[in-house]
DNA sequence: ATGCCGGGCGAAGCCCGA
């Protein structure tokens, strides 16, 4: 089973990018974030057509997530526990079966947190606090798992271009990565780590400055695998090349291939 | 470079992203 996730900056801005990308990957399982739309106005059927199901939580302008699936999307959740006041599309959930087993999936917007001084960090904070919650609670399940999606946490050093110029950035402070170990040492597997030791692999590049020309990324979207996940790992990439398309997003797919 | 680009909203210019 090959899973995806994709941040896909407006699903109506680049539906057709987008669909020529799932023709080509041909991922059993997409978890797109950055929808930009809500639930009614998402291209449903742009999908069904290419004989997919989709389970959506939209949201006006912003945030927004969805899993995209060949197969039937049951037991679907929709929101982050544990705050009822918190009202961001950033988190969709739901369990992918097929005749012979079956994977849980997320989709995960993870707040970017800039700036790293305000109220902004807090939520950010915050909220991978109920991650790591809520993640404690599936890991119990002691089924496969796949927590992906833009994490907005470069992981390492050798996840960015030039740590130095990132030192105080919300997705590189030490609070920041401290959050994404804790909820890795609940037993979870990067994938994209587990299957690829070379440094400087990125899955984002800004709009801005040239930052693509130059190499200048880094690598913020991440699948983290359950231990029962983990140990059906085939492969993991990062289709890079999507990057160099006609208005791209400013994040490419990265997926991995589980013996499911 | 705490916004250079790009999308949403809505019809100009601001909000937001990483």
């Amino acid at each position: 089973m090959k899973i995806a996730t994709f941040n896909v900056n407006s699903i109506k801005a680049r539906i057709d990018t987008i669909l020529t990308w799932f023709k080509q990957a041909a991922p059993d399982v997409a978890l797109l974030q950055e929808i930009k739309c809500e639930a009614n106005a998402f291209p449903r059927l742009e999908f069904e057509a290419l004989g997919y199901n989709c389970a959506v939580l939209g949201q006006k302008s912003y945030n927004g997530v969805a899993i995209i699936a060949k197969n039937r999307i049951e037991d679907v959740r929709e929101g982050l526990p544990g705050d009822d006041v918190d009202d961001h599309a950033r988190y969709i959930e739901g369990v992918v079966s097929t005749e012979t087993a079956a994977v849980r999936v997320a989709s995960i917007y993870l707040p970017n947190g800039n700036p790293a001084d305000t109220d902004k960090f807090t939520y950010k904070l915050k909220w991978m606090d109920r991650l790591i919650a809520h993640a404690t609670e599936l890991r119990d399940y002691e089924e496969a798992l796949v927590l992906g999606g833009d994490y907005n946490v470069i992981p390492t050093a050798h996840d960015v271009f030039d740590p130095t110029l990132w030192t105080n950035d919300a997705l590189f402070r030490i609070e920041t990565r401290r959050q994404l170990r804790r909820l890795i040492n609940l037993g979870f597997t990067d994938a994209f780590r587990a299957c690829n030791a070379e440094p400087h692999q990125y899955t984002f590049w800004d709009y801005q400055a040239g930052a693509w020309q130059k190499n200048n990324g880094i690598r913020i979207d991440h699948l983290l695998l359950s231990p029962q996940a983990a140990d059906r790992l085939k492969t993991c990439a990062v289709d890079k090349h999507v990057r160099a398309w006609e208005k791209p997003s400013d994040h490419v797919p990265v997926w991995c291939e589980l013996e499911i």
